[in-house]
DNA sequence: CATCCTGTTCAGTCTTGACAAAACAAACCG
DNA sequence: CGGTTTGTTTTGTCAAGACTGAACAGGATG
């Protein structure tokens, strides 16, 4: 969802102050890199996950071109990995009146966070399916017990995420508008 | 860690009773490729996934090169994928005397679950990292409360995993070893 | 010792997906 | 209108990794 945005505020990707900082400047590097990596690992694009981390850098939204710049990536690669990332609710489109630019900021976490809760209740679904086919008379006592322990499994790994979600909200410092 | 057991119990993989059951075994297949499909979402091969869910549905250790036949699938991935599960602590490798053959049975999840737990607690910490790195004086305070909440975000997450470990270890039926 | 049996390792094929360059489309501007 | 800016789509390349067949290794067994 695209968001406009009244103020025209700058574009600042994260510049503090002192331009001394080169100890900064890395560790932004590690922290976006690891960004890449840890997203990486969740089935996205690593390009997603850098953009990920650019964004909750980025104190105010920063604009497309920016984004290739920083990153060293093409246009392309921006194009849609930021789409993928619009889609699933991790950060948000940001435009402004008589700007023609396209800028971004990140829309926090729980976008993810649904889609894992997800993952797992469609397994507890897969499970129960397994175990209602089973007949009663089999002789698979341990192999029922394993499901249900597997159903309850999942179960409570999807509440538990269902709870962080809400536990990250409680938390949360600023109004931004949390994804469905 | 290979197993040792004194009873040579027959291999059974999961034929209940009667003969009859076209949906039972139609029902396996789903489980199974359910299980494939959920655990390449996880970054393991698609047969470690669906030997997960084969082994789950069998009541007693099954051979070696039955898993390559039920499955379909050759010798030298059985082999890789194992060698694989074993060392992650998902599947247990059962040896009996007098018997050259390698049976596998399940180990339950929690070597899976802890895996997870781990990718929260790394990407927990590079958060933290980042945000020591922060000056103090920088006029990110969007950026420190942000990366709060991502700290707060992972930390949550990982305990509610470790808690779910605990809980379904309570629900325990039989008297599995744990694997660490 | 020759041979089978069992599992592992190696080398090669094939699929998948990330990424980039370039062509493209749309909106704006002169 | 022609040219510019901005983002998208298409096309092609490349790398990673899953899987297999075949060669291999070690132990039993005649």
């Amino acid at each position: 969802m695209t968001v406009s945005e009244p103020t025209p505020a700058p574009d600042r990707p994260a510049e503090p102050s002192a331009a001394a900082d080169h100890s900064l400047h890395a560790a932004e590097e590690r922290f976006i890199e690891a960004m890449g990596l840890a997203h990486e690992e969740d089935r996205l694009p690593r390009i997603a996950g850098r953009l990920i981390g650019l964004l909750i850098l980025s104190p105010d939204p920063v604009r497309f071109d920016h984004l290739a710049e920083r990153l060293r990536v093409s246009r392309a690669s921006i194009s849609t990995n930021t789409r993928l990332l619009e889609n699933m609710g991790v950060i948000q489109r940001v435009t402004r009146p008589g700007d023609r630019r396209d800028y971004f900021r990140i829309n926090e976490e729980p976008g993810l966070l649904l889609r894992i809760a997800d993952r797992y209740r469609t397994r507890q679904a897969s499970a129960e399916e397994m175990k209602q086919a089973l007949p009663p008379n089999a002789g698979g006592e341990v192999v029922v017990e394993r499901l249900e322990r597997l159903i309850r499994f999942y179960a409570i790994l999807a509440d538990s995420l269902q709870y962080v979600l809400g536990a990250v909200a409680d938390g949360e410092g600023n109004s931004g508008s949390r994804s469905a």
